[in-house]
RNA sequence: GCGAGAGUGGCGGAACUGGCAGACGCGCGAGACUUAGGAUCUCGUGGGCAACCGUGGGGGUUCAAGUCCCCCCUCUCGCACCA
């Protein structure tokens, strides 16, 4: 392919440039409106980028190029989030410290940005691994700690013996492990919880501040799964003691005929008979062999035991039977329910399978064939207790469920409750690789270090392997390990556990703000002039854990008043999966990947930014197509051609002289579509207005620079090298980037002339070209003309005009 | 099963509150300039010979529906015994 422009040259000497004058600092001028534009900063993994991470990353940077332009003081960060498994796990293979991949790992990302181009602030760039910035996760840990929402605590923990390391619920995806796919089971341990449910409510509450997509927004509804309704205590039958339920459906409290317990319950072992001891014990064994994805595959299939044992039930004294079954799990609710067959369809499913009485409390089905399940119709039946001083008969569910709730209140046994799905955040990670946790233990007890200690650096080691007992490499450097306790100067052992990868992420965008810091996480006035997060973009893989997470520590942070926002990013944009182009997901086995350090090659990196935003809408899944970025290249140099003639000098097409009326609205009409689309994140149809202007200019014999000039403005966020290039070209002082936005002038934007579409009965027949004024009725005339055809001989009924849109006859 | 989003030419995709469906790009076809072109420029390109038909399918509202309403189908993502 011949090329009319050197990309080569012109990104390496531009690059050069920006690297030298910086002009995309971020000043701290905190007069100025401000930007905050984040990326979601990487994993700096081995592959290097990825066309997909440049698609999210270029949109930012069209934005964060924009907006300064448009006058405001643009926050536009890059940093890494460098601790976590993939760097570990290839030190266990190779024997190669973590620190040396993953510098090298940092060292091929921050290379590949330059290249593209990306307006970075660098001397904001912090990584997670860095003792400097750890040191202020370990600060945030210890507030945790103090305010009791860090605890130890004996749990079942997901263990994934491949990895060597417990995961959080976040992390595991259909019983197997997110990283590598393994098999995870449960498993007992002591470890390190933060107690995300105590904010599991204003997590809930507060989405509404944001501006998010629906599908996150509802993805992180139910991921914290709010359900409201009571909680009752069935009295035991044969001895002392009561099962605590959680219901949403208190209304069919009359309709319960049994309950049932998970099996690892432990009230089973209290009201377990004698005759039923053994099925009971082979039950609970064989589920607890059962991993969760096991329990997953075994689906609709209901299986279960009777204990033995029997409650009442307080509305009617009746005594039910009390089953184990695994249906029931330990970890929502109370791990006990009231079985109502006739209202819910696996407690029907069990009723069937054991020939359980299933008694219909809500008219309207017919529960002899299947559950009844649908509360906005039918009305309560059978439900009044026996002296008749209580009944819910002749209301709807939702009349009855207040009035229940508050009759078992007064009675004392029951009370309204709220329930999650949402468990405390399993915090530990038995590795080395991560930041160590700012806690040593004496006597059996977790003491946290002064915050003048920190950072509580990771030692040294050449020993990435798992202690083998559970403990993390940690705890087999004994010199780091045995040490005293700061307050009390008592011998101590210090925690040998990590942080997960998340916790690094959870708060890097307030570092961005103050990333020097040496005394304060982040200065106060700095960070009320910064925060929120203006536009933050990013994978949707992120929808439930780093995101969730972040706004978590962010609440606290806000209690303790690091922060002045109750939520860290007002807007959130995920980017499209970029697949190959055999529109496969890209794959190293399908041999369909992309790499952008070649067509960069190729292509230039202008044209790479361009293709990637013209693809289609950033938030869609599209395939990448190597012959699209040779279209966007013809583009560019199409647009090359209107201003450089073969020479490489200023085109003698390129004049001072007035441009023509046409050339004029054709600007202003891009100017306002480029502008548009810009603040919309629709790149993909500003690019094709730029088409279709630089289509036009390239017929023009003449063009004025009145025209070109702010053309070039336009272009110059999305394709900076060549924009750069071409206002030296025209004889001004870069750089581009510093040049103010063009504006438009809405009267230029219209056309003097309409075309107006003429209908009969809703069908186009005809158009009317006509000047900008014309009249209604001469319109009429003109249209009733050129329609003839279709309307003479028949009656006209009515005729439609929509201002300077289209008439219709209807006949 | 539940929830969210989507379905438009050969392909990627346009179409603001209902108002010319298919912008722009790819691909394809024709022509021009050329020793030549897989470079560049110009023109054409939903289907059908036509009347007409066309936005996943079927109904409806309307002068007018890709857009609004009802029913159904398909795909993508998420959740999945959550009481």
């Amino acid at each position: 392919m011949s090329k009319t422009y050197d990309h080569h040259a012109i990104e390496a000497k531009w690059q050069a440039y920006w690297e030298q004058h910086r002009p995309f600092k971020a000043s701290d001028d905190l007069s100025r409106p401000k930007f905050y534009c984040l990326d979601m900063f990487p994993y700096p993994s081995g592959s290097g980028l990825h066309v997909g991470h440049l698609e999210g990353y270029t949109a930012t940077d069209i934005v964060s190029r924009y907006k300064r332009m448009r006058g405001f003081n643009v926050l536009h960060p890059m940093g890494w989030d460098a601790f976590g498994l993939p760097a570990e796990q290839y030190a266990v293979k190779t024997g190669i410290h973590p620190a040396i991949t993953t510098a090298q790992n940092i060292a091929t990302f921050k290379r590949q940005m330059k290249r593209v181009g990306l307006s970075y602030d660098w001397e904001r760039e912090l990584s997670t691994t860095d003792p400097q910035y750890y040191r202020w996760t370990q600060w945030i840990f210890l507030k945790l700690f103090e305010r009791g929402l860090a605890y130890v605590a004996e749990v079942p923990v997901n263990w994934c013996p491949a990895l060597g390391t417990v995961l959080a619920n976040e992390e595991i995806v259909d019983g197997k492990s997110e990283v590598g796919g393994f098999d995870v089971i449960r498993k007992p341990m002591r470890q390190w919880v933060l107690k995300i449910t105590a904010y599991a409510d204003r997590l809930l509450e507060d989405l509404t501040l944001v501006d998010w997509p629906p599908s996150t927004l509802e993805m992180q509804k139910n991921w914290i799964g709010r359900s409201i309704g009571a909680e009752v205590d069935f009295v035991l039958a044969d001895q002392n003691g009561a099962v605590r339920v959680f219901t949403t459906r208190p209304d069919t409290l009359f309709g319960a005929t049994y309950m049932v317990l998970a099996p690892e319950h432990p009230l089973v072992d209290v009201i377990t008979s004698v005759e039923q001891k053994e099925p009971v014990a082979a039950y609970r064994k064989a589920a607890a062999k059962k991993s969760d994805l096991q329990r997953q595959e075994l689906g609709k299939e209901k299986t279960g035991v009777f204990t033995g044992g029997y409650a009442i039930n307080p509305v009617n004294q009746e005594r039910l039977p009390i089953w184990i079954a695994d249906y029931v799990l330990m970890s929502y609710g109370t791990g006990a329910i009231m079985a109502v067959p006739a209202h819910d369809e696996r407690d029907w499913a069990f009723a069937q399978q054991y020939a359980l009485s299933i008694r219909e409390v809500i008219s309207g089905g017919n529960v002899q064939e299947a559950a009844f399940t649908d509360t906005d119709r039918g009305k309560v039946v059978n439900s009044s207790t026996g002296d008749g001083t209580f009944s819910l008969n002749g209301l709807t569910s939702s009349e009855a469920i207040p009035k229940i709730t508050d009759w078992l209140a007064k009675q004392g046994q029951g009370t309204r409750a709220v329930n999650y799905k949402l468990r405390d955040w399993l915090f530990a990670r038995q590795r080395y690789w991560g930041e160590p946790f700012p806690i040593v233990w004496v006597d059996g007890e977790a003491r946290p270090l002064p915050e003048e200690q920190l950072p509580l650096v990771l030692p040294e080691s050449n020993n990435f392997k798992p202690s083998g007992t559970g403990e993390s490499p940690l705890a087999n450097l004994d010199q780091w390990l045995v040490t005293t306790d700061p307050t009390t100067n008592k011998p101590a052992r210090r925690e040998t556990n990590t942080m997960p990868q998340w916790a690094g992420s959870c708060w890097y965008y307030l570092r961005f703000i103050d990333p020097k810091n040496a005394t304060q996480l982040v200065d106060p006035e700095k960070e009320r002039y910064w925060m929120p997060v203006d536009l933050y973009i990013g994978g949707s893989e992120h929808a439930v854990l780093h995101l969730l997470y972040a706004r978590f520590w962010h609440k606290v942070l806000f209690d303790i008043g690091v922060v002045s926002t109750s939520e860290p990013f007002r807007k959130l944009v995920h980017q499209g999966i970029v697949l190959g182009e055999d529109n496969q997901k890209m794959s190293k086995s399908r041999g369909n990947v992309v790499n952008p350090d070649d067509m960069i090659d190729q292509f230039g990196a202008d044209a790479v930014r361009l293709y990637e935003m013209f693809m289609g809408p950033l938030e869609a899944m599209k395939p990448w197509s190597t012959r699209g970025v040779e279209g966007v290249t013809r583009f560019l140099e199409r647009v090359w051609r209107l201003m450089v003639d073969e020479q490489g000098r200023l085109s003698h097409a390129v004049v001072l002289a007035e441009p023509s009326l046409d050339h004029q609205r054709l600007l202003h009409q891009t100017i306002k579509k480029v502008t548009e689309d810009i603040e919309a994140l629709r790149f993909n149809t500003a690019i094709s207005q730029m088409m279709i202007f630089t289509n036009e200019m390239t017929k023009a014999q003449q063009r004025s620079r009145s025209v070109i000039e702010p053309f070039v403005l336009l272009l110059s966020p999305f394709a900076p090298h060549v924009a750069e290039e071409l206002w030296d070209l025209l004889g001004h002082q870069p750089s581009v980037s510093q040049q103010p936005w063009p504006t438009f002038d809405p009267a230029m934007t219209l056309s003097e002339r309409m075309i107006i579409p003429v209908q009969v009965n809703g069908r186009l027949r005809a158009k009317i070209d006509v000047p900008v004024g014309t009249s209604r009725d001469e319109i009429e005339r003109l249209a009733r003309a050129e329609a003839a055809e279709w309307i003479q001989g028949k009656e006209s009924k009515k005729v439609i005009y929509v201002e300077k849109k289209l008439l219709n006859f209807v006949v």
